[in-house]
DNA sequence: CAGTGAGCGAGCTTCCGCTTGACTT
């Protein structure tokens, strides 16, 4: 019998606390929580002061009867779950389980796993805190009130299967709004003058600058230009200000997932599956995090390499203040294990990660760079207007010398470059002058990484749940995470040079988007669904106003059950009454009449996703349907695109016994023959004007490549070639090959044996 | 893989936050 046992939440974590305490102690975990709400039905008794429900979800049963063995045999048992809201509840619900008196219980926590913390942990334990308990249970009921009495209202008044929630929700909300500004947004352009000035003196010195104002339009550039030409310039006032830049503090997950999507483009479900194994492994601290405080151990570890490596001029320790909202700190920022490691094996992946994280972990701990910003206007004889010079020198690199932040924001200025030496009052004269025309850019569609942040800064969700999050609201379809080409747009350019002036054309692509999250029809609809009839819980305030009382309950001064019942009744009101009186929501849009007949045209979210529509269902005549294709909103569509959804499926004619009918599927346009389908090329066919002679080009290539794949036909069972290699088919379901498999001695019946004993579950149709 | 848009009704869906595997591709 081993006397003490402690429990900690992750295994990872009991494993590393186990090797400092010795053989007397026994860690265990209980991975996460061990006990919720119960699953069916609402789990909370609300007639009876919303006494919740709690049961023993059926994957922790294993681990609970596991950790019930160890504690009857264990003489001394210390909780030290985290140090917040959730590990406090985790605490209380072990206790309960285990059958262990709260009063004599011992409550331990550490912030970070080094020998000292855990021993001081040791000796000090303390009694579960009841209020910071209410405060988790407070949490806890009012999501499940939330998401559980709205989700139905959605199901009856909307679609089956949607969802609504405190975080998801405002996610929705954020995306949504975010492309209602991109669709209203007006582009404007201007011109833009930058110049390229001479210095006499100097034969190579030359000046580049940008003039203080920009023009409406090319006549009044061309304006300013030809007084650009005739004008004598000076240099006048020249600043020289000495600057710095400071380090950003180590990650959180939430600045984890943002660096690894600018950086190494990896998603939030990416970032945390790598870090994860990084973990594991032992290789970093706990990557759910919001905190960026590091260890003692760690900043003097960082002193002492950075000052071996770089210099002691290079070293300065920092201990960030983390700024986050709600955060809860439970655990250390995100660092190396052993900042002796600047790198690591394992995955490519995982190499990338962990060198990012090292690198943000020195950096924060050396010294600011130390920057020379120059500015120097030129003013000109004949025009108020003066153009700008401004340069940049790094007179002391310090951190960048190990690791810089990228920014969400494209960099479009030229690359920083050294300004020659001038004086006050020198004459200069052009080189070359340019005005180009520049167009003003919506706000920016978010990624997966700059919405974490955006939820962060609302704080609405938690490290835990970013990238659950974001993988919900796409499951559910209100988003989804997409590519755009864009659109070539011409730019206007005047040159100025040797007193000649020329135009020119450039062209420049706009509204390319790579991995943007685009709000999908659905996710509209319910958003202004939610807006409509429950605009507090989607208001971006809504978080932070109930994390304030949940604070109070935190502090003892307010009962969770008052703070509960205080929000139920006028929600519940809500619920009922929506429920009762408002229509079902569709986003019904009425487009216009059809040119020809005058029958309305509408579109709306159908049965099976968004629709257009021809005639009443009323009428004589049956309305027709025709499903909007990807990438066109019920809220933008015009009356002519709906129309030519109606001009497909159509025929092509007969050939060879069949006929060719072109259309527009999931996967893109398509014909059909002899119930086939043969796909269109991309960027080569459109389906609208896509010929007869065409159409059997493409069936007779397809058959020709197909012929290919097929390595053996045994009727019902066929063994192709696929892109992992032979596989076989039957009843359209895909079967591997055991290795070594002798392809071309396979027959049918061993084929019929491979299927017979592959164990293929059956998949889930979504 | 690529269609579907009549209506009824049974039975299901759903939240957020802690933790990892157990799955398939």
């Amino acid at each position: 019998m081993i006397e003490n046992l402690v429990i900690v939440e992750s295994p990872a974590k009991a494993k590393t606390i186990e090797k400092f305490l010795g053989k007397d102690f026994r860690v265990m975990s209980s991975f996460g929580h061990i006990r919720d709400l119960a699953k069916k039905n609402l789990g909370i008794d609300i007639k009876n002061n919303f006494t919740p429900d709690y049961e023993i979800p059926k994957e922790k049963a294993k681990v609970v009867s596991e950790l019930r063995k160890a504690a009857s045999d264990s003489k001394n048992i210390w909780i030290a779950s985290d140090e917040d809201r959730e590990g406090e509840a985790i605490a209380w619900h072990l206790a309960s389980v285990l059958k262990l008196d709260l009063l004599t219980t011992k409550r331990i926590v550490f912030h970070e796993i080094t020998k000292e913390a855990i021993s001081n942990a040791i000796e000090n334990p303390r009694k579960v805190d009841m209020n910071l308990v209410n405060s988790q249970q407070a949490r806890r009921i009012l999501d499940r009130l939330v998401g559980f009495e709205i989700s139905p209202v959605l199901w009856k008044k909307v679609q089956p299967s949607l969802s609504a929630g405190r975080v998801q929700s405002v996610a929705v909300r954020l995306i949504v709004e975010r492309e209602r500004e991109i669709i209203s947004f007006e582009s404007e352009s201007s011109f833009r003058v930058t110049a390229v000035f001479r210095i006499s003196s100097e034969e190579n010195a030359i000046l580049r600058a940008e003039a203080s104002k920009r023009f409406h339009d090319e006549k009044e550039a061309l304006a300013f230009l030809e007084q650009c030409n005739i004008s004598k310039y000076t240099i006048g006032n020249i600043s020289i200000k000495p600057g710095t830049r400071s380090p950003a503090p180590p990650f959180t997950t939430s600045t984890l997932q943002q660096e690894a999507y600018r950086k190494l483009g990896f998603s939030v479900a990416q970032t945390m599956a790598v870090a994860q194994k990084l973990y594991e492994a032992g290789k970093i601290t706990y990557m759910r995090t919001d905190s960026t405080n590091l260890s003692n151990l760690a900043l003097v570890k960082a002193r002492e390499m950075i000052t071996s490596e770089f210099g002691e001029n290079y070293s300065k320790t920092r201990q960030f203040k983390t700024k986050s909202k709600g955060a809860q700190e439970a655990h250390e920022a995100i660092r190396p294990a052993y900042l002796d490691n600047p790198t690591t094996a394992g995955s490519q992946n995982e190499k990338r990660l962990y060198e990012l994280i090292w690198k943000r972990t020195v950096a924060s701990q050396m010294a600011d760079a130390r920057i020379e910003k120059t500015s120097i206007s030129i003013n000109m004889n004949n025009s108020p207007v003066t153009f700008q010079a401004n340069g940049e020198v790094i007179k002391f690199d310090g951190f960048l010398r190990v690791y810089s932040e990228s920014s969400d924001q494209e960099n479009t200025d030229e690359d920083r470059y050294v300004i020659p030496p001038v004086t006050q009052g020198m004459p200069l004269s052009y080189d070359n002058i340019t005005a180009t025309q520049k167009y003003t850019t919506p706000p920016p569609r978010y990624t997966e990484a700059s919405l974490v942040k955006k939820l962060e800064e609302l704080g609405i969700g938690r490290p835990s749940t970013y990238a659950p999050t974001i993988s919900t609201i796409q499951n559910r379809g209100y988003v989804s995470r997409e590519d755009r080409p864009g659109e070539k747009r011409e730019l206007k350019i005047i040159t100025l040079l040797d007193g000649k002036f020329a135009n020119s054309t450039k062209t420049e692509v706009t509204g390319k988007e790579k991995s943007k999250l685009f709000p999908q029809d659905i996710g509209m609809i319910v958003n202004d669904f939610l807006l409509e009839n429950f605009s507090e819980i989607v208001d971006y305030h809504f978080t932070a106003e109930v994390e304030e009382q949940f604070d109070e309950i935190a502090l003892g001064n307010l009962k969770w059950t008052g703070m509960i019942e205080q929000f139920y009744s006028p929600f519940h009101k809500t619920v009922t009454n929506t429920l009762e009186k408002k229509e079902r929501k569709t986003g019904t849009r009425l487009l216009g009449n059809h040119p020809e007949t005058g029958e309305p045209i509408t579109v709306r979210m159908g049965r099976f996703g968004p629709v257009a529509q021809i005639g009443d269902s009323g009428n004589e005549e049956k309305p027709r349907f025709a499903s909007l294709s990807k990438n066109q909103l019920l809220e933008t569509i015009t009356l002519e695109e709906a129309l030519n959804l109606f001009r497909l499926p159509r025929s092509l004619g007969e050939y060879d016994g069949g006929e060719m009918v072109v259309g527009i599927g999931k996967f893109g346009p398509y014909i059909r023959f002899k119930s086939k389908f043969f796909s269109l090329k991309k960027g080569v066919d459109d389906p609208y004007t896509v010929t007869y002679d065409r159409a059997i080009e493409i069936i007779l290539e397809k058959t020709e490549s197909d012929k290919k794949k097929v390595l053996k036909d045994f009727g019902d069972i066929m063994l192709l070639n696929g892109r992992y290699g032979p596989y076989l088919v039957k009843d359209k379901q895909n079967y591997r090959l055991p290795k070594g498999t002798d392809v071309e001695k396979l027959t049918k019946e061993d084929c019929e044996k491979i299927i017979g004993s592959s164990d293929k579950p059956k998949r889930a149709s979504k």
